[in-house]
RNA sequence: GGCCAGUUGGUGAAGUGGCUUAACACACCGCCCUUUCACGGCGGCAUUCACGGGUCCGAAUCCCGUACUGGUCACCA
């Protein structure tokens, strides 16, 4: 029995060939030096922060070289497909503002004309090519169980050899096609299986864009192709689908590097052309107990690329983030350039780092922080109001009810060339403003007035400001001065220097008076200029709050 | 255990044989500025690049070995 007569006994549902694919999915129009570049989840969850970073480069080659970027699912474990996954993953991607030019953009439809981009759907295209290589004898029909692989493990472990199906341990390689043929009309079960043509003691070599030259044994393991319900194993998914789909560049986790032979041979095997290939070092973190670990979905909350979404923690300020790991000359660069963007920048493999980053969530918050100082106060309040339509309903109305009060508090210190940094996300503003707003300035609140604690005095100082001092039309050098004359009426001095030096010398300074007015108004002894916070708040409001000591 | 990779301060890192008495950023600590908090300014924070040996006039940078860390060795991706 020949090879092609056994090729159309093991696959009798596949209708096209070869050709017909390779002439279906032609070689791409694009310019010169174009990457190709994928995002290839599987729908297990959500998208996790290490992929999101991967997703991100992979986005960002094609779109420094007008090339392409598509989304493809890898579903070909069913058991590990969850409900709703894509559509999980695509509304990852669109909250982090990623986009695809090809590929799913919902559960069921796809866009581009290299599909299907959801492997289930592919399962006919890998079975043709499977079944070219059963034609040209470069794989085969295996029916072992996994009673007797277990077998072979447990033999080669206690033999201290190198375990898996290679040489004499692949043993259906050795059957005839007759008995194949026998076994599969008889109703065997198999899967098919790689003829590996490598040889273990050769030495094979490959450039890795992140790594550099990174050299293994040839592979010699026969690994399997088409698992026994009938779709491939990642491997030869990988192989097939980069190839039709013409990627040029496959960007993945570092996890993969060691299938890189098995990679590289099937694309031999087959006759394609080898993508560049670049592998990411994972995202660390450091746990409780000062070890290392893989950031992990199950444990780490910060892990998942929702919890940004959740915390409003601006998108353009996770990429700078994601940006600084991936590219150690990107902070510099970013000082440098503070008018550009991400897009801007041009982002090179060379100057990634090799080892596995450790997530800094610090750091993160610092660019956020640096980020949001550099917006305008419409853009925060837009940013702000974003958020809490999502998350905290009471806020947003709020925020919409007083739109350019809102603004006006949110431009504090905001329009200079070195403006406040006070808000690390958009969800931790409400608690550096709410004071500024009555609906939240009720009921029990603590005040500490600091040095001055005193009852009476608090309310003469409070009573005598509004008294004789306060003028809401004061411009901001007039208002201090009087808060001066106030402090020396009652008898704290100005001299800020003298009081530093000796502080027992006086009852208390101008400092200390500014204190009790600042915390009477607000109950926080750390706000922003008090004389901009006095003004937006007006005198109906600050007489009010001060009745409370009067 | 085999194979592959990594190891520079609290963290991310620059560094590819002399320009390094090891950049920069985050964090931390001091001082200054200052009506508070921030911001900002100045300064501190690795005599040393996991360890041991070698090559060289000269090594964080090249070579060898050891240790440690990570990845992988599924009909998972």
């Amino acid at each position: 029995m020949t090879d092609k007569e056994l090729a159309e006994l093991m696959f009798p549902d596949v209708t096209h060939d070869v050709e017909y694919y390779e002439k279906l999915y032609p070689e791409r129009n694009l310019p010169e030096g174009a990457i190709v570049s994928r995002f290839a989840p599987s729908p297990t969850g959500f998208v996790h922060m290490g992929s999101l970073r991967s997703a991100f480069i992979e986005q960002k080659l094609p779109k420094d070289t007008n090339g392409v970027f598509y989304l493809r699912i890898e579903d070909t474990d069913g058991a590990r497909t969850v409900e709703n996954g894509i559509q999980g993953i695509i509304d990852d991607l669109k909250n982090f503002d990623i986009q695809i030019d090809e590929g799913m953009i919902s559960e069921t439809e796809e866009i581009g004309a290299y599909g299907p981009y959801i492997q289930s759907k592919r399962r006919e295209i890998y079975r043709t090519y499977a079944k070219s290589l059963v034609e040209r004898g470069l794989a085969y029909p295996c029916f072992c169980t996994h009673e007797e692989l277990d077998e072979t493990r447990k033999m080669q472990e206690l033999n201290k050899e190198r375990i898996g199906i290679y040489g004499s341990y692949a043993k259906c390689r050795f059957l005839s096609n007759e008995e194949r043929a026998e076994r599969i009309r008889r109703g065997d079960k198999f899967i098919v299986c790689l003829k590996s043509p490598g040889d273990f003691r050769k030495r094979i070599s490959y450039q890795d864009l992140v790594r550099g030259k990174i050299e293994f044994p040839e592979n010699d393991m026969d690994t399997v192709l088409i698992k026994s319900d009938g779709l491939p194993l990642y491997h030869f998914a990988h192989v097939i689908d980069d190839h039709l789909m013409h990627t040029t560049h496959v960007i993945r986790g570092e996890e993969w590097i060691s299938s890189v032979p098995v990679h590289l041979q099937l694309f031999q095997v087959l006759g394609f052309k080898p993508p560049k290939y670049a592998h990411l070092g994972v995202v660390m973190k450091v746990d409780e107990n000062g070890t290392r670990r893989k950031l992990s979905k199950r444990k780490d909350p910060e892990a998942a690329v929702s919890y940004y979404h959740e915390q409003g923690i601006p998108v353009p300020a996770v990429k700078l983030y994601l940006m600084t790991t991936a590219n150690s000359n990107f902070e510099a660069w970013w000082d440098q350039n503070p008018t550009l963007g991400i897009d801007d920048f041009r982002f090179d493999f060379k100057k990634m780092s090799v080892s596995g980053t450790l997530f800094d969530l610090e750091k993160l918050l610092n660019i956020s922080r640096n980020y949001i100082s550099r917006l305008t106060a419409e853009e925060v309040y837009q940013g702000c109001l974003t958020w809490a339509k999502e998350f905290d309903h009471e806020f947003a109305e709020i925020l919409e009810k007083y739109p350019e009060y809102s603004k006006a508090i949110f431009n504090i210190e905001r329009e200079q060339k070195k403006p406040r940094k006070d808000y690390e996300s958009f969800s931790k503003v409400k608690s550096q403003v709410w004071y500024m707003y009555d609906e939240y300035f009720t009921g029990d609140l603590t005040y500490d007035f600091g040095k001055i604690q005193d009852q009476a005095e608090i309310a003469k100082i409070l009573s005598t400001y509004l008294d004789k001092y306060f003028d809401e039309h004061d411009d901001k050098d007039t208002w201090f001065e009087k808060i001066k004359q106030l402090s020396t009426e009652l008898g704290y001095t100005t001299d800020m220097k003298a009081y530093r030096q000796n502080p027992d010398l006086y009852p208390g300074s101008v400092a200390d008076v500014s204190t009790v007015i600042r915390v009477a108004a607000t109950t926080s002894s750390m706000t922003p200029d008090l004389y901009v916070l006095l003004s937006l708040l007006g005198k109906e409001r600050i007489k009010a709050r001060f009745q409370k000591f009067m």
